[in-house]
RNA sequence: GCCCGUGUAGCUCAGUGGAUUAGAGCGUCGCGCUUCGGACGCGAAAGUCGGGGGUUCGAAUCCCUCCACGGGUACCA
């Protein structure tokens, strides 16, 4: 591929006497491997019909692997390599643009004393796959996890749990509720939330047992669904632990960065276009965003060598970020540049609701249990239910863009036909045994293959992989990757059909394939953390 | 009000400047077929790419405007 960008490159240079940076795409497989616009771009530039340039083009190409050049519509070019180029695309790897570097991923913050929710579990399995990318191009990737263990919703938490009458088994969310419930609709009540509040800053002895039971007990649930989904943190970082760096932080810099206002702290954001935040409150309490600075400087202490810091949260914090960005750019330019938010967007389900101890929300264990039974309901006699289950919901995520809304639909998610992650899981499982039952081949040299139809669209696009991972790492969008796998596998599906691997002349060649692409697929699936057994 | 985001087949979503028919999955209708694991393959119907205007050789994709929905908009996170 680069081989090709070059040759076109030096044809344009000594045709025209013009630098460019060639683009290659993947057209339509009828029309050719890879195809460029560069004519029409020239176009313009050389005042010169697009085709004519195109010809005078194609003629002047030469690279060993081209075996020809079209042009096509307009002025494109549409390039077809020779089999045994194609064929050599299968031993490129991705690059590694990052080998050497250390990025930090934040991801799936959920909040103690509140039910982790299924929008936790999508950023926890979204973020998760965004390290993965990094880590597979050669980043030192580490994950980490950030949880406000103060603030008013522990508050709301524990004045719910002192008022919910001598029911104290329920789940965490129902005293949250209760008091979140209490706060908006009772003036009393709301006052004796913002004096937990103060207390739960200033660690009030009174409330420590309480407090730390629900603490402990949070951290138990979110450890059980981490290790589930196969997530394992670096680092935990707490709000209490940010919260007096972020207050130093804030002090040191009003009258400089922040400004006194109706006895709160508060950030302009006016003078950048933004809007204004308050970061220490009028108690003198530490808001969000303060602590938010106060984390920035903790992960700043601890991987100082960081070259870039991701931080994946809901879309409706968006904003947000970008005044906290904001504030953090005057105080620290190196640190705020190397900051990236990455928001999500809003996760609902197409069945509506399916618990109420949690009041309004969707619980993460809750979904997580649903798809379970869907599959041990739909495959009884399945060994790999856990495996199919956590692909199910992986894959439900993972292949939408990040960024829109998404409508998780359960029976969809475990619908074994059609675009889902155990679909692909078969797909893999079916290849491996057709390896199994087969003798392993007579090794032969690639590029002495000549590829008959079936075949070559097979190969054409498992050398599709090392460009789509690049694509992915660069724009962090595993979804990419997602959409490839399931591309591949319809390809391979489509090559299956009509050609014999056993019992075939061609049985070498069509087995090596078959090993390249179940070994491609498991690569693209471990990417997303999604794992592939042998057997279904 | 202002700021940000979203709007693509009945449903869920890809595609975000490029081409001859705008794609996929599900659903609907039809065909192959019990195979090297059918958790398969092939085909059909189905779209004014929210509306209108503009830029461009070329627009779902860029710009303007309007509409709908979602989020944010000073002491929640």
């Amino acid at each position: 591929m680069e081989e090709i960008k070059r040759a076109i490159g030096a044809a344009a240079k000594e045709l025209f006497n013009v630098d460019v940076q060639p683009e290659l795409t993947r057209p339509d497989e009828k029309f050719a491997d890879y195809s460029t616009n560069i004519a029409l771009q020239l176009a313009k530039k050389l005042n010169q019909k697009p085709h004519d340039l195109a010809i005078q083009l194609s003629d002047k190409i030469k690279a060993d692997s081209i075996l020809k050049i079209d042009v096509a519509g307009p002025g494109f070019l549409n390039i077809t390599l020779h089999d045994e180029s194609l064929l050599k695309l299968l031993d490129q790897k991705p690059d590694r643009p990052l080998e050497a570097n250390q990025v930090l991923v934040e991801f799936g913050d959920p909040n103690p004393f509140k039910e982790m929710h299924i929008g936790h579990l999508y950023a926890a399995i979204t973020g998760d796959a965004i390290a993965n990318l990094l880590a597979s191009s050669g980043a030192d990737v580490k994950r980490l996890s950030y949880h406000g263990d103060v603030g008013m919703h522990v508050a709301k938490w524990l004045w719910g749990k002192q008022h919910a009458g001598g029911k104290d088994n329920e789940a965490l969310g129902h005293y949250y509720a209760l008091g979140a419930k209490a706060f908006e609709e009772d003036e009393q009540a709301a006052k004796e939330i913002k004096d937990l509040n103060q207390k739960v800053y200033a660690q009030f002895v009174s409330i420590k047992d309480l407090y730390e039971s629900g603490k402990a007990q949070s951290f138990e649930q979110f450890k059980s669904i981490f290790s589930e989904l196969g997530i394992i943190y670096d680092k935990q970082y707490m709000e209490s632990q940010a919260s007096h760096i972020g207050m130093d932080f804030v002090r040191k810099y009003t009258g400089k960065v922040f400004e006194d206002s109706q006895g709160a702290v508060i950030y302009k954001g006016e003078k950048v276009g933004l809007h204004t935040r308050v970061f220490i409150t009028s108690q003198g309490l530490p808001t969000y965003e303060t602590k938010d600075l106060g984390l920035a400087e903790l992960k700043n202490k601890d991987f100082p060598k960081a070259t870039q810091s991701v931080i994946i949260t809901a879309n409706e914090q968006t904003e947000y970020f970008k005044v906290m960005l904001a504030a953090l750019k005057e105080i620290d330019a190196p640190l705020a540049a190397k900051t990236v938010h990455i928001a999500h967007g809003f996760l609902s389900l197409s069945t509506g609701k399916m618990s109420s101890r949690t009041g309004d929300v969707h619980a993460a264990a809750d979904l997580l249990s649903s798809v379970h039974r869907a599959v041990k309901d739909q495959y009884p006699d399945s060994k790999v239910q856990q495996e199919t289950y956590l692909a199910a919901v992986k894959y439900t995520f993972l292949k939408h863009r990040i960024g829109g809304d998404i409508v998780f639909d359960i029976k969809e998610s475990v619908n074994l036909e059609g675009n889902s992650g155990p679909y692909l899981q078969y797909a893999h499982a079916r290849a491996r045994s057709i390896l199994s039952k087969a003798q392993p081949p007579t090794k032969s040299e690639t590029k002495n293959w000549k590829l008959e139809p079936g075949e070559r669209s097979l190969v054409r696009k498992l050398g599709e992989y090392p460009e789509v991972v690049d694509k992915a790492v660069k724009e962090l969008m595993p979804h990419l990757v997602a959409n490839y796998l399931f591309d591949l596998a319809q390809t391979f599906n489509h090559f299956y059909e009509n050609n014999r691997v056993i019992d075939d002349p061609r049985r070498d060649v069509r087995l090596q394939l078959v090993e390249t692409y179940a070994t491609t697929l498991k690569n693209g699936l471990q990417l997303l953390n999604i794992p592939a057994p042998e057997q279904m």
